[in-house]
DNA sequence: ACCCCAATTGTAAGCGCTTACAATTTGGAC
DNA sequence: GTCCAAATTGTAAGCGCTTACAATTGGGGT
């Protein structure tokens, strides 16, 4: 590291003890007017910034709390994550973010890394994760929440009810009079999310007295063109589908754009569905029917709980945030005869 | 702070001194294999995690590099930071990142920040900010190398030229026969990618002939809402533009839709460009004709040189990453006629 | 002017780790 | 078995900060 001026400079150049200096800068209420003056004069004239580290070390806290989310990549994340850093923000906590690619044992890695680099909590995506990382945490005594799922652990969560929502969606597929559905899902291995998604569909479909096993699951990473490469798998199976209903948007939007790619028209010759309800559902040709998550809400939330939890409160220990379909002409009704 | 066990503990129960764990974990090649052994037993059995900011302090070393960028919202950083830290990661070092809002003030903020959490180099995106911000990374000695910009300061760059990328852009459109050219830029001030660009448009306007006066820019921030408004708004104009250039594929496929949706044809009707080449940009009907950056190139430079100046050397002043135009259908001639 | 208490400032002991340096062990070579 | 150098381990002094606690100061009340 870069040589730094430290405390005992700023004391040295003041005139003052380093306690005086760091009152100054941590209680500035305990400390005169004129002191404190000569104090501030000195550490701008030093440009001074505290070690960190050593002020972690010191006074045991930190004021940080870390998050390990799936990717950066797309925009999944993103308004959830800001709500979240803008309400710690709010109460002087600063957000380490890292992210695992969906990588169950870099998930765990980075939940170690955040700790040590001094969160006092974490915000953890899903419920799906390794032993050893939940084992960490208890071990630790490191609070989490947990949000974008509900969950039964003891650790509170703020998210929503990702199966309810996505047999909410195919409900509605189902009602249009779509029989044939096939599904491009995440890949579900270690996410509870995508999970919970496909077996949302499924118990729509053996609600509305269809055979689950018919339906054609396919699981890719959230990208555009490997939503595109499903689709085209899909489409070229015995029985084509009449309407895909897609685990995220980013899935969605690939599925349109591979569909028009191959000529055909959405809604009237396949329907598509979305979730997430990400910006750019609202900006394809047609709209994208998608499931709206309230991010926002839910990042804000989980802020709130962490905190809490981090003050040693006890907040709810499931806050569900409610979900709802928005129509924008993806999905309609199956081509007569189809 | 949770309660943690500490190098002492571990000591303890492998009967050892905290020197030799120590050593265990950070030099295993001097310490005998029966001696690692028990303290790498007594470590997972406490479940021990060593503090980070008392390893800075002692080793006045923290291996973390960090990293403000505009905005998380969408992918345009995405993919160059992802490369960014996989070359950092390579090399053992941790990338730290938080983003700016593309808020003068507040990236000066995160930079501090960045710094006093151990920071031993940072990354910056382009070079207008302001002088306080440049102080500070002398005054702390603080390596950064500046990227998604050519720069002609004394620190390092691994960039493009935006300015010259633009033009070629907008070269392109003039030699496609439109004259009637508008502008949808991000906000130019405190942005120099956003300003290169339109005036590489404006020079191109002028080598061609044109006033460059004449062009309207519409500025807004990045997002495809306000891209649909600053359509609409150039639309109405007494003399509707035949292209319009946008500052990157937000604002583009953001135009593009706003242009459906008005029942515009593209390019037929109008033709729009984007710049950046981020995913989306090809999954839009039609394809967004736009700048392609080689972000991961960009990103695995950047850190080559960051690493490199941290380490006392002196790296390349300036790389430029070349650009290209990728031609995807949104481009076109412009109506006869009009 | 003097005393006393509250407000302000100083002193110094760590926080958990690394790392010179010192002490001890080890294992050949004789 | 002895001796010596090399390998291994231990000792202890900080790294830059916070914070009890002690010392000092200042300002009424008399």
């Amino acid at each position: 590291m870069s040589l730094r001026s430290k405390l005992e400079d700023v004391a040295k150049m003041a005139g003052v003890s380093t306690a005086t200096v760091s009152r100054c800068l941590n209680e500035p209420g305990k400390v005169t007017n004129k002191t404190r003056e000569r104090v501030m004069n000195a550490v701008d004239a030093l440009g001074y910034t505290p070690h960190f580290g050593a002020k972690a070390l010191a006074s045991r806290k930190t004021r940080t709390v870390g998050a390990v989310i799936p990717t950066m990549d797309n925009a999944i994340f993103a308004r959830g994550l800001q709500a979240f850093q803008e309400a710690l923000a709010a109460a002087g906590v600063t957000l380490l973010v890292s992210s695992s690619g969906y990588d169950a044992e870099q998930e765990a890695d980075q939940i170690r890394v955040l700790v040590m680099r001094g969160a006092e909590g974490v915000l953890l995506i899903g419920t799906a994760r390794l032993a050893k990382a939940y084992e960490f945490l208890a071990r630790s005594k490191t609070p989490y929440v947990i949000a974008w799922a509900l969950s039964d652990r003891e650790s509170p969560c703020v998210g929503f009810d990702n199966m309810g929502a996505a047999k909410a969606m195919a409900e509605r597929v189902l009602a249009l009079g779509h029989r044939d559905i096939a599904m491009i899902s995440g890949i579900t291995a270690m996410n509870d999310r995508a999970a919970s998604r496909v077996e949302g569909v499924r118990a729509a479909l053996v609600q509305g007295g269809l055979d689950p096993d018919r339906l054609s699951v396919e699981e890719v990473h959230y990208a555009f063109d490997a939503a595109g490469k499903a689709f085209e798998r899909l489409m070229v199976r015995e029985v084509p589908p009449t309407a895909i209903i897609c685990g995220n948007d980013v899935l969605g939007v690939g599925a349109i754009s591979a569909a028009k790619r191959r000529g055909l028209r959405v809604p009237e010759d396949i329907s598509i569905t979305g979730f997430d309800d990400i910006d750019i559902a609202a900006h394809v040709e047609p709209g994208l029917t998608t499931v709206h998550v309230p991010h926002e809400r839910m990042g804000a939330g989980a802020a709130a709980a962490l905190l809490a939890l981090i003050e040693g409160e006890t907040p709810q220990a499931t806050v569900c945030i409610e979900t709802r379909i928005v129509e924008r002409g993806s999905l309609g009704p199956p081509r007569v005869g189809a």
